[in-house]
DNA sequence: GTACGTCGGGACGCAACCGTACCGTCGTCG
DNA sequence: CGACGACGGTACGGTTGCGTCCCGACGTAC
């Protein structure tokens, strides 16, 4: 009953009036004009701005994206970066997930969406990455993943979104290389350390 | 004439209501109301909100930090990501400081702010820690500093502003040791690199 | 004691937006 | 061809905020 393209409208203008005045200041009736749509549609879709916001980010940030096995953590690390650089360098992107983030740390629901929808395709890429690692014996068994995703998307995540710096194409290479080598010297977590890199070991490491 | 404890208690309500509900949302009556405080008292001081919240913010990022040389680049990284953590934690900032990111994205004037309010803090601490690493021959000559604070902040960022992740304090050196293997053998930059830092050379980066 | 200026508070006109209701139109299904 | 339902548009009452103005109450300096 309800109209294909006219939904399809709507969630584009959700998706440029998030960019363009954040989720605070998001308007339905902003969303109407710049849809060219009446009210009527979109309040005939979702009952509050807050669930018309949810679905629609939820919907594109759940979609699940292929992850090649390169045979190397320098090279699954570069091609990972890439993915990550692209998705933070599209502009409504850049603009969209900051907000949330910020967002989230204030609302709850939010907060929640936003984890459920990243989850799988957060969680389980770095676990996928660190675990192939592991076994081809190019990590330490006890790797903390947590801490691996910190080390893998923090850098890009504030050379992009944060300090908003440009960053050429050929730094990726050497951002992967500096991750993986993070990677490699970073978790001494608990005993029976394994050959690889443990360069750590040599620095005096206070409390 | 203007009283500075009235003065004081705007500036407090200002951080307040914007970790609360974010610089979007952020009206200049809800400030009055938590501040105890007439409109008139506000716009006795600031001519609107946004240069109220600008010029508050920055005097509190404009704060210059000790940063004590502690002989190692990595006693120095786990000094640098103790004090991040901190500020992170800190449950004004840890709401505050995405806000206003995710804002400075959309207004020039609260970019250049930001950007000008950290320079000072930012950029000399990290050109300082990185510079006393060369020095030291712990790190390779042409480190670019820009690089290295990618590597530095980014991961603590992400984990504690980002994915809101706890942090045990005893992760801390370990990320430390990971971030410094990350600098040591992060740029691989080029050839014949000269002595000081040039990254700009070889970087298809204007301005 | 008088004059000044800030104080909190209240009221102003204006604007935007909420969520709902009611139009007349138009496409589609039966 | 007729009924149905979604469509854009408009209007509604109510709320919130803006930025300005005015008031009486203090407190202080002279």
């Amino acid at each position: 009953m309800l109209r294909g393209e006219i939904t399809d409208a709507i969630r584009q203008a959700v998706m440029q009036e998030l960019a363009a005045v954040g989720y605070g200041r998001l308007s339905i009736e902003a969303v109407a004009r710049r849809a060219g749509v009446g009210k009527t549609a979109i309040y005939r879709r979702w009952s509050s701005k807050l669930e018309m916001v949810l679905e629609i980010v939820s919907r594109v940030a759940g979609q699940s994206l292929p992850l090649p096995d390169t045979g190397t953590l320098q090279g699954d690390l570069e091609i990972l970066l890439r993915i990550v650089a692209r998705a933070l360098r599209h502009p409504l992107a850049s603009q969209i997930i900051p907000d949330l983030l910020a967002e989230a740390a204030r609302n709850p629901r939010i907060a929640q969406t936003l984890q459920e929808s990243l989850r799988v395709n957060q969680r389980d890429v770095g676990n996928q990455v660190i675990g192939r690692a592991v076994d081809r014996g190019e990590l330490p068994p006890g790797t903390d993943p947590d801490a691996a995703v910190d080390l893998i998307v923090g850098p890009i995540y504030w050379r992009l979104a944060v300090a908003r710096t440009p960053l050429p194409d050929d730094h990726l290479p050497r951002m992967a290389a500096s991750v993986a080598s993070a990677l490699g010297a970073g978790p001494p977590t608990g005993p029976g350390r394994s050959a690889a890199a443990d360069g750590a070991a040599t620095l005096p490491t206070p409390r």
